[in-house]
DNA sequence: TATATACGATACGCTGGAGTTCCGGATATC
DNA sequence: GATATCCGGAACTCCAGCGTATCGTATATA
């Protein structure tokens, strides 16, 4: 493993995230190759894992050169760090959620083909990530910022739309009832090892989510 | 990592499980090592994870030597996958679940110190071994008998005796909501980075549970 | 066209850990 | 007590992968 190099906070990595830490910066610079770079190796990540994962694999898909990866990150701790960290950024804004009228039909349209593929990458890289996770805790941050806190949020601000238009009851635990479906996800896909379907997407909010907040159980 | 070994079905470990891979074996045999050894290797793995973990830390934690380690395992990698396999003998028979006649009662009831602080371990080898998941997923099924399956297991039939006995609507999907508290609790530990407690788990049962199968929920 | 810089590609040194081998000592059998 | 075998300990080999250094090339400035 090896991560002895002073790791940035996970703010810190928000606007651009790769600075020539050789600093002495000449003129130019090709910063269109960091996004590049990031997608290659959260691609790496998610196929092999963290341990599997080597720079020459990530520069050969980004057709980077390795030094070009090292001029720009110290280390390949650094690098993963950083790549997760900018995932959060490709999340769509969370006001274009669903509005259908029923907390149920605004769940069920959660369900598209779309996000169950990408959040089944997501949840590959988590997996990669993991196996890091003990000796970067803020990589544990980053990952759950990117990865769960989107869609905890938004079945937070469903519910919360829920209990305004008088749907469901006010006293509902819907802080912890929101983690309830990546949780259920992360599981499946980590531990279990099966691929997420809509079927198993319905089960979680037939079988659970609305008989929780009352509804569709007599 | 390097998983080159063939690797045995979880199922052919059960009875004795370090077989002498060299053949030839000789007349005797300390058999007492191995749950020393499979044990000392559980512990540096939920300390370390898979990749920080060396055979010289199982060896010295063990107080043996490398090669007693390498005469009965032919890898790293089988030697965690023979440990995660034999954890399930430790769990407690299933017959003696707490029965306090309400299905709250019973699942307060499982909410116990001592149980807390064994997950917690329990689910720390389970953050050790993910990294290893990828290459090995028969480890993936072997983690998830020995680690999750028991806590579900425990959760059906104390909601199934809770359908028996009237308490709750028999089309309640107990499956599903049997696998709630386990993956709250992976979530919560390998993600969130959080200690599991009692107000934790109580909410669990207290504000998804028992809601969904509807009790306590007006 | 001449200069400067970053790029991709490649070769290299170095390190840590897997797996092997060897040895002295402990233990049990006969 | 002699023999045989396993044990703990340690030194060893081997190799994959990190990080560095070098080189030819592409591009942009002047």
């Amino acid at each position: 493993m090896n991560v002895t190099a002073t790791i940035a906070t996970v703010d810190a990595l928000d606007p651009i995230v790769a600075t020539d830490h050789h600093a002495k910066l000449g003129r130019k610079r090709d910063f269109t190759r960091d996004p590049e770079i990031l997608e290659a190796a959260l691609d790496v990540l998610a196929e092999t894992g963290y341990d599997g994962m080597t720079i020459d694999m990530v520069a050969k898909r980004a057709k980077a050169g390795k030094a070009t990866i090292y001029r720009r990150w110290p280390s390949k701790a650094e690098l993963i760090i950083d790549a997760v960290a900018c995932m959060r950024k490709n999340n769509l804004p969370a006001a274009e959620l669903p509005d259908t009228g029923t907390l149920r039909g605004d769940l069920v349209a959660l369900i598209k083909p779309h996000s169950i593929e990408e959040g089944d990458r997501k949840f590959q890289i988590m997996a990669g990530v993991l196996a890091m996770i003990s000796q970067a805790p803020e990589l544990a941050e980053a990952a759950n910022v990117a990865i769960i806190q989107p869609r905890a949020h938004a079945n937070v601000l469903l519910m919360q739309r829920a209990i305004d238009r008088g749907e469901i009851s006010a006293d509902c635990d819907i802080q912890t009832l929101a983690l309830v479906t990546p949780a259920m996800i992360a599981h499946r896909i980590l531990i279990l090892r099966k691929p997420i379907n809509r079927e198993f997407l319905l089960s979680l909010v037939d079988g659970v989510l609305l008989p929780a907040v009352g509804l569709a159980r007599p």
